[in-house]
RNA sequence: GCUGCUGUAGCUCAGGGGUAGAGCACUCCCUUGGUAAGGGAGAGGUCGAGAGUUCGAAUCUCUCCAGCAGCACCA
């Protein structure tokens, strides 16, 4: 047999017989390498030790110091470890898929009965005992035929399926944690005794279709989580209960920033508090769209159908619309709902986007090629009918205002001004304290309008466009819309759901069905491209971000109290008030708090409140004409002259785009 | 929308076939206290909604509504 030359992570070379394993090369390197491996990697291709190696190339042996290699195979023998325990527990139950996940696995089941949270700690502990036992891995190459026959006798269906549409005919690997068999392209521990016994826990059963898809049976989804250590498991339960005090629900009713209740769902009533954040966010994107070439504009709540039967949504998107019907013949005296009559009834549909309406705009009058880029911008108020599942806060509702905007331009200036919006969104990002967030580059769906070449040009323009900026992005394909790719903008909440929040969009449909033009250099009309756009998204979905990112200490720019002036014995109330009206007279949000309570209990209250900066005053305050001033979360204080800490805060308290403008200007 | 769970005072939660409890918050009184809860008293609830079973339902059953987790969806 032909030798096979390997070539170790130091640079050294050795040749081996081909077949050799990497259990065989780690021998061969120290025995003690060969107790401590878990698997290998050759040429970057994460096998198994006992795999018989047919190639040359780099190699390197994995032991449990290696974190990436260790954790995927700690998690995905875990996952067949808890297919086995339940499938000894419950033996009817059937068996699906369980792929490694961040932080753990799942496995999806089909059962009748519910898994209950004991069943969990019962599945947990039968686990262990598989652990324990370390029952030794092994692996078998089968081919199709056998597998299939295999499932199809054992009454696993789901595996069967699985068998059927994975493509073309190599052979399959079956894998044993002792007598239990998975089909698994691997790879696997050599025994189950190399998990940690104390490093996993089942966190929680949800349903989840089989193969993600909604018409076929819902499964049973168990989901663990799972590290090398037990202290790793702790840190990261640990993490879970921060970011649960993180989340924006919870810090919204704590700092009063808005509600939701049962006959509004998934719309809000923002409360002052709240709206004062929405307000302040919505002067500072205004600015920064006046700054980059927009002009704002504003359209209708309610528009008839058929400006929806035009723009093709009302085929499309009817049921996610809150439809409205006016009896147009009632005279306000007599206008019993019931006695409407179709004849005189409209109907309308509360608008789930601006675009449409912004098309409306674009229309009144002749324009010409030089009008592009045109850049509308509208604080658009929409309403959709989001399924009830998928409402979540204020991040996912059915009311909510996009800082949407639109640019009509020609295919040619698409490039341009995409890399433009990047940048516009990237400035506002980093200005808002989001360093890092994640773009999605969506291109052409398998249902798609529009020819090859366009969706070829286009593509191509916002590929270069990303480049232009330096920054990176992960390739969607057929993602996109069905008139044209796309670019989203995601950022992260506070136990990593990832959310969009920006997007960019080449539309060359909607001017077309809704017949908008221009005059080129021709003097013959031409078709616009239409660039939808938004930078935060919603105001709702970001401002839950936000506040889950700072959880609860936004800047001081934005918070909806920026100090509160306390005082300590109530002889002082006269100077506090006086203080606060200055505050006020200087743009500062300021409240007084002369309630008859300790300043312990003031600054308790407060800090809890998330107000930035307390400025307590006693008598010693008030025959100074100063202020002591303590900031959220540090416990030293510092006095200062009234004037230079209100003239402090002011500065502080200016937003980033303003603060800016003021040193340009010096 | 689907699967599962949950819904009791403003908030966090206990209770559970014989018509409701705690802490905090709230109101009043005492207290004027120097940086994360001073003391006392009081008020506050058709137990998510509707129907059913029962002598009797907040408690059991059903339907609906809303929320939570996940899945599906997200123009």
């Amino acid at each position: 047999m032909a030798d096979i030359s390997l070539t170790f992570p130091d640079g050294s070379q050795r040749d081996y017989p081909a077949g050799t394993t990497p259990a065989e090369v780690a021998e061969s390197i120290a025995p003690s390498l060969a107790k401590k491996a878990i698997s290998a990697a050759l040429n970057g291709q994460h096998i198994d030790l006992q795999w018989p190696l047919q190639t040359s190339g780099e190699i390197t042996i994995n032991t449990m110091k290696d974190d990436a290699p260790a954790l995927e195979l700690i998690r995905h023998d875990l996952a067949h470890i808890m297919a086995r325990a339940v499938q000894e527990l419950w033996p009817d139950v059937q068996v699906t898929i369980g792929p490694v996940i961040e932080h753990g696995w799942y496995y999806d089941f089909d059962r009748e009965e519910p898994f209950t949270p004991e069943d969990l700690g019962e599945i947990e502990a039968k686990m262990k005992q598989i652990i324990n036992a370390r029952e030794p891995v092994r692996t078998e190459v089968w081919d199709r035929p056998r597998a299939i026959a295999h499932y199809e006798a054992a009454g696993e269906p789901y595996k069967v399926e699985l068998i059927e549409a994975i493509p073309g005919d190599e052979p399959l690997r079956m894998y044993w944690h002792g007598d239990w068999q998975d089909l698994c392209r691997g790879p696997h521990l050599q025994h189950t005794g190399q998990v940690p016994a104390d490093a996993f826990k089942l966190m929680s059963v949800a349903g989840a279709y089989w193969r993600g898809d909604s018409k076929r049976p819902m499964l049973q989804r168990i989901y663990g989580v799972a590290f090398k250590s037990r202290d790793e498991l702790k840190a990261h339960l640990t993490m879970l209960e921060e970011a649960a005090k993180r989340d924006h629900r919870k810090l919204g009713r704590e700092m009063d920033l808005f509600h939701m209740q049962e006959e509004a769902p998934g719309q809000v009533f923002w409360h002052p508090n709240g709206w004062t954040i929405y307000t302040t966010l919505q002067d500072y994107v205004r600015r920064k769209q006046r700054a980059g070439g927009y002009r704002e504009i504003n359209t209708p709540q309610i528009v008839d159908r058929k400006l929806w039967e035009a723009s093709g949504h009302w085929a499309k998107y009817q049921h996610h619309m809150f439809i409205v019907e006016v009896d147009e013949s009632r005279d306000g005296e007599n206008d019993d709902a019931a006695a409407k009559d179709k004849e005189t009834t409209r109907i309308n549909a509360l608008k789930p986007m601006n675009c449409p309406c912004h098309v409306q705009v674009y229309n009144q009058g002749l324009k010409s090629y030089r009008d592009l880029p045109l850049r509308f911008a509208e604080f658009g108020s929409c309403t959709r009918y989001e399924p009830s599942g998928a409402l979540h806060g204020i991040m996912r509702v059915r009311g909510f205002t996009q800082d949407d905007g639109h640019i009509f331009c020609t295919e040619d200036q698409i490039e341009t001004e995409c890399a433009r919006f990047i940048e516009f969104l990237a400035g506002i990002y980093e200005e808002l304290g989001f360093a890092t967030f994640e773009i999605k580059f969506a291109t052409r769906p398998e249902k798609r309008v529009g020819t090859e070449e366009s969706w070829d040009y286009v593509e191509t323009a916002l590929e270069q466009a990303i480049r232009k900026t330096g920054r990176t992005y992960t390739l969607e394909p057929g993602d996109g819309a069905f008139y044209g790719p796309k670019l989203d903008f995601y950022l992260t909440d506070a136990i990593g759901r990832v959310w969009q929040c920006g997007t960019f969009q080449v539309d060359p449909n909607l001017p077309e069905r809704l017949d908008a033009e221009y005059v080129g250099p021709d003097g013959a009309k031409h078709r616009p491209f239409m660039l939808h756009r938004a930078t935060l998204g919603s105001f709702e979905r970001f401002i839950g971000i936000l506040v889950e990112e700072h959880a609860g200490k936004l800047p001081m720019w934005l918070a909806p109290r920026q100090v509160v002036v306390a005082s300590i014995v109530s002889d002082c109330d006269a100077y506090v008030l006086e203080t606060v009206e200055k505050l006020r007279a200087a743009g500062i949000r300021a409240e007084a708090d002369i309630r008859n309570e300790k300043i312990n209990y003031k600054v308790r209250e407060h800090s809890l409140a998330k107000v930035p900066v307390i400025f307590a005053v006693g008598m010693r305050e008030v025959e100074e004409q100063t202020v002591t001033i303590r900031r959220l979360g540090e416990k030293q204080t510092q006095t200062a002259p009234l004037s230079d800490a209100i003239a402090a805060l002011v500065t502080e308290a200016t937003p980033p785009d303003l603060a800016e403008r003021a040193i340009a200007a010096e």
